[in-house]
DNA sequence: GCCCTAATTTAGGTTAACCTAAAAAATGGG
DNA sequence: CCCATTTTTTAGGTTAACCTAAATTAGGGC
């Protein structure tokens, strides 16, 4: 069994490239590994052929390759821990989509378990995939859940303090001038998919999940 | 020059490193270079001289490195967002130091610019020292700052989103039915100094101007 | 100032990750 | 079912990043 972590980042994006072309379980051919990795196909076979020994693939030569349960494992992780890299540069840095995209490719080799799960723990899951899970979600596992949570991701009724707000000057002001600034308590009254109901001292507000997306409370 | 993003991981490293042991303009010796990298003396040797031909480091045989201004640039932009990086991970995700450490030391050499910068807008000046300045301290970039005003204060014929309302229980109740609630779009169609006549994807309204004064609009 | 030891470099080897060019296998049209 | 074309593999080369072992240099003790 080759461990996860002693994979090389060409290993995975070789393993990433394969399911992404895997279609309804037919095997994955040379030419085509070759163009979506932007390799030479002489090179796919040397890679594909090492994978094959690791048995993270099933390779016949001249007939492509699949991924074995193992590569399969491999790849599911690989792919989670680029989307929520993803989400997290372009949901909560606001860094665009292109740049994240190449980023997250990049920064999905490097993390550790705890590491991936710990920021998808932050993030919460997709509330446009998985709405009805997304409040579920979030308390789970109290222990090792991080202190911080952007606001679109805390649990109804609980009350935090306001750590840290992350937009330009303006909306701080406004946000500020309702009670939401750093330090201040804050409580997530209600919310769904796109509305955020919260309560501070000076009142209480709606506010759009994205607006919530960059308001970071402490538990 | 040898541009930052052109740099191996290991060049990076072992600027890092130099920069780490370089204490008060002396040369930094191989011997402790390999120490601290775990890597072997002779390989120490032949990294450094690599250097010196990119410039960013001034090696001079048998008598060690030192970084040129142009490495200690480097060393100063990998240094950085290693601290950054670590503190995220510790600060906000509640990674323990050893693996937040070691995890950073990985994604620091996989940054961009972008991503740096807005890391560290993220995370503000240390929370502990300045907590009240860390809504003054965020700052976008100056093209993609977005505009918020209230309603009342907007642009005839004007569209745009509504982000937060400040909220009159009764009246949230009312806006929301009629497609005014955060997330959504709304246009301005025209106003004098008491009626805001708008259009959401509900319809069209009117409202007063004490109650428009309580959404903000983001262009 | 010379020699011995420790530090350093050079020489030469390996592996992964790339390449090109040539050989081999598959495939589809007639 | 055969051959031409395309696909794939093999063979052989390069570079960076490591290694070990041997050669070289530096520096301190006498």
């Amino acid at each position: 069994m080759a461990s996860m972590d002693a994979l090389s980042e060409s290993a995975e994006m070789m393993i990433k490239n394969i399911n992404e072309l895997a279609a309804d379980d037919k095997r994955v051919r040379t030419s085509d590994l070759a163009a979506k990795t932007e390799l030479k196909p002489a090179t796919v076979t040397e890679m594909i052929q090492r994978l094959g020994d690791l048995g993270l693939v099933d390779y016949e030569a001249y007939h492509g390759v699949h991924l074995t349960k193992q590569g399969q494992h491999v790849a599911d992780v690989i792919e989670h821990r680029f989307n929520i890299l993803e989400r997290f540069l372009t949901e909560i840095l606001g860094v665009e989509t292109t740049e994240a995209s190449e980023v997250a490719c990049r920064m999905e080799h490097v993390l550790t378990r705890d590491v991936e799960h710990k920021l998808t723990t932050f993030l919460g899951v997709d509330p446009k995939k998985e709405s009805e899970l997304f409040c579920h979600k979030i308390n789970i596992s109290e222990d090792d859940s991080p202190k911080y949570l952007p606001l679109s991701n805390y649990s109804k009724g609980k009350k935090g303090t306001v750590k840290l707000i992350f937009e330009d000057e303006q909306l701080s002001k406004i946000l500020n001038e309702q009670g939401i600034r750093p330090g201040n308590k804050i409580m997530l009254k209600n919310n769904d998919d796109n509305v955020y109901n919260v309560e501070t001292d000076k009142g209480k507000f709606s506010i759009d999940r994205k607006t919530a997306s960059k308001i970071i409370i402490q538990n």
